[in-house]
DNA sequence: ATCTTGACTTGCC
DNA sequence: CGGCAAGCCAAGA
């Protein structure tokens, strides 16, 4: 089982904090957690732990489930659909819909580097 | 102490 | 956001 350190621990936090019907990068919850270029962690720490958090709001940055590659991708489409997700004829999410922008207050609850804050606007800015 | 792997991402066509 | 090379970094062998 994977190690509980503070990366593991902040990672399944912030998971636990996608509302339903949102949904979060591996690379932008590596970003909440406090590590810009930890996406490929987070992946193997969902393949250990996922079954404690909401895993299916967790999917790779064009959209699409990289859960087809360990045999889980037709359960984590089911979750999402059930809770609202429509997915586009490609097998795909539209993020522009449905990732979640965490509020300031989050934000601030982490204690995260000033550097980290400018790269999470950066990269979840408000979408139409 | 290497070397390989991989639920990833970015840069460049 | 299609394809591909290069980064990335921790775990496992």
């Amino acid at each position: 089982m994977e190690k509980s350190n503070p990366f593991t621990d902040r990672v399944l936090e912030i998971i636990r904090a996608i509302p339903r019907g949102k949904v979060l990068s591996y690379g932008q919850v590596a970003l909440l957690a406090g590590a810009p270029r930890g996406a490929r962690q987070v992946g193997r720490i969902l393949y250990a732990r996922g079954r404690s958090v909401p895993w299916q709001r967790v999917i790779n940055r064009y959209g699409g489930l990289s859960t087809y590659k360990v045999g889980t991708g037709p359960e984590q489409r089911a979750l999402l659909e059930k809770e609202g997700v429509v997915f586009t004829k490609d097998g795909i999410v539209d993020l522009k819909k449905y990732q979640w922008r965490p509020g300031a207050h989050m934000i601030e609850k982490l204690q995260l580097p000033e550097d980290v804050v400018f790269e999470i606007n950066r990269k979840l800015p408000f979408q139409k």
